[in-house]
DNA sequence: AAAGGGACCTGGCTGC
DNA sequence: TGCAGCCAGGTCCCTT
């Protein structure tokens, strides 16, 4: 399930893979993944083919390459915008045969430590790393829902099987602050879809003390605070979970009742869970979540609470409960995370 | 206006 | 054994 750092990890492989290489062409598979195109599958194809990417930049867990004509001085005014919903994967195919490329070379040459931290302490997986899974093996050609074929014969495939996830190609507008869009990015211009979503807990521009008074003036539970993608961004159950269980609060706690020193605790702790998974390579338990050369991260190992129902706090040993929330799973420790009263 | 709940989607798992 | 039903959750949209 693509939540921040995993939606960062594919963000920098497109940016060592796919940027300077022009668009020839593009075939829609499923018609859901570009639903939210005015125009659907053949205005996709005509804003990409002849046209070439520039940035990758990330805010929150959107993600967006901009698209410019080859040999274009002015900044790029358009972007291709990707969300991976629950099951989203971009993955760049290379002919058959192909001289590596740069960034390619380096990945082989200088992989990416995996680390992660189980019951005995950090633990280096880089050596037990999965073998990746290939594009051509049956569950992700059966999900491919869009293919991007470059000019030099390479292909970036949009796979998913939930199709939750979308692509468009969007007109860019000047950023509110004028501060740099996100992760990636040196240009203060934001797709119009990404203009509701907030800075993430990445971003270095973004204003914890706002952040903090903002969180403060809502009335509703911090779980939901922490969720809401207008608030902060790149928040998900997994990592609310997690950072609720390392603050000791439960999630039901009430905004308007927390302290700004309490606020800018929760807020810390959410930043260390995305920093650590994203040293990890992202968080996923599964072979749904894969980055652009199709690997699976390993954070899933030193999780804290998200899905340990019934097996011992890290912290007391007590028994981790799960609650519905919102329609889902949350998970705390009854001990560390003491249940507000009831209003 | 802000808050809350349902819909969307597919594959894996559970229980009858 | 087979199948129905439940569960997973990010975001948008509708209602209150």
């Amino acid at each position: 399930m693509p939540e921040l750092p995993e939606v960062e990890t594919v963000r920098a492989g497109l940016a060592r893979r796919v940027l300077g290489r022009t668009v020839a062409d593009v075939e829609v598979v499923h018609p859901r993944s570009v639903r939210r195109q005015a125009g659907g599958a053949q205005e996709l194809r005509g804003r990409l083919r002849g046209r070439m990417f520039g940035a990758a930049v990330r805010r929150g867990k959107y993600l967006w390459l901009t698209v410019s004509e080859p040999g274009e001085e002015d900044p790029p005014a358009e972007a291709m915008l990707a969300h991976l919903g629950m099951s989203g994967q971009l993955l760049v195919q290379e002919p058959p045969g192909a001289r590596r490329r740069v960034g390619e070379l380096e990945d082989l040459m200088h992989p990416a430590p995996v680390m992660a931290v189980d019951d005995h302490g950090p633990v280096d997986l880089t050596a037990a790393r999965s073998p990746a899974v290939t594009a051509e093996s049956p569950a992700t050609t059966a999900h491919l829902r869009a293919r991007i074929t470059f000019d030099d014969g390479g292909q970036l495939w949009f796979v998913d099987q939930r199709t939750f996830g979308h692509l468009m190609v969007v007109e860019t507008a000047p950023t509110d602050d004028g501060a740099p869009a996100g992760r990636g990015s040196d240009a203060a211009v934001l797709p119009a879809p990404v203009a509701h979503i907030a800075r993430d807990l990445l971003d270095p521009a973004l204003d914890r003390p706002t952040l903090v008074r903002r969180t403060g003036r809502r009335a509703t539970e911090i779980n939901r605070a922490l969720l809401d993608q207008s608030v902060v961004s790149g928040v998900g159950n997994i990592s609310a979970d997690e950072a609720l269980w390392r603050a000791r609060l439960h999630g039901a706690r009430r905004t308007e009742l927390l302290r700004p020193p309490r606020l800018r605790e929760l807020y810390d702790a959410a930043t260390e869970v995305m920093r650590d998974a994203l040293a990890a390579g992202g968080t996923s338990f599964d072979a749904l979540y894969v980055d652009v050369d199709g690997a699976a991260g390993y954070f899933a190992r030193s999780l804290n609470a998200y899905g340990r129902a019934g097996l011992p706090c890290r912290r007391c040993g007590t028994p981790i409960r799960r609650e519905q929330f919102m329609n889902r799973g949350s998970f705390s420790c009854p001990r560390c995370q003491r249940r507000p009263p009831r209003r």
